[in-house]
DNA sequence: CCAGACGTTGTT
DNA sequence: GTCTGG
DNA sequence: CCAGACGTTGTT
DNA sequence: GTCTGG
């Protein structure tokens, strides 16, 4: 669940929304944000008593990590195993954000194809999805910020779109 | 012990 | 069918 | 998540 | 870095 979303507030608005101070971020209008590119993100400063909007990676890559690898989807976190994934075990502990959003995509599988459908709040403002955030450093010293979205069961409402996957 | 994975979804 | 890139 | 590639050689 | 499978 969630592999698109949209984010279109300006930052202004998401400033006001979750408290945040710090708005300086190249951030424009993204009605498809997909894995892999950037996309903005809410964090606490290193005092931990501030928020900030930052410009992160989609797609975690572990500080471990000899760097970014497609071949591993590091986009979700299922909830129930986040604490203790290699992968997010570290991120889990200590390094949690918001991804604020305008809607996220689903797609419902069909037998004329998938028809896709945005989901947002009646109300239409920007909503919050759980994430965590890693740091990681290149030998060559090149620096990636990323994060991943947390993601659970699907809820009555979205259970006809899309639900996620039993895992064994 | 070392080598290799480290993740999720969709689809059959 | 399955992987890669975005 | 979807869309698009999926291969090698030789030449510029 | 740390766990799992062999």
């Amino acid at each position: 669940m969630c592999g698109r979303f949209a984010q279109f507030a300006d930052p202004g608005t998401l400033a006001d929304h979750f408290g945040v101070e710090t708005t300086a971020v190249g951030a424009r209008p993204r009605y498809n944000v997909a894995p892999t590119q950037p996309m903005i993100a809410v964090r606490l400063v290193d005092d931990q008593q501030h928020r900030e909007l930052v410009q992160l990676r989609w797609g975690l890559v572990p500080f471990w990590s000899k760097g970014p690898d497609n071949r591993y989807s590091m986009i979700n976190a299922r909830a129930e195993t986040v604490a203790s994934k290699p992968a997010y075990r570290a991120a889990f502990a200590q390094r949690r954000c918001l991804i604020p959003a305008d809607a996220f995509y689903e797609w419902q599988a069909g037998k004329d194809g998938k028809q896709p459908y945005a989901i947002r709040r009646k109300d239409q403002a920007p909503f919050a999805m759980a994430g965590l955030w890693e740091h990681w450093q290149g030998n060559d010293g090149s620096v990636i910020d990323s994060c991943t979205i947390i993601v659970t069961e699907a809820n009555a409402l979205l259970r006809p779109i899309h639900e996620r996957p039993l895992r064994p």
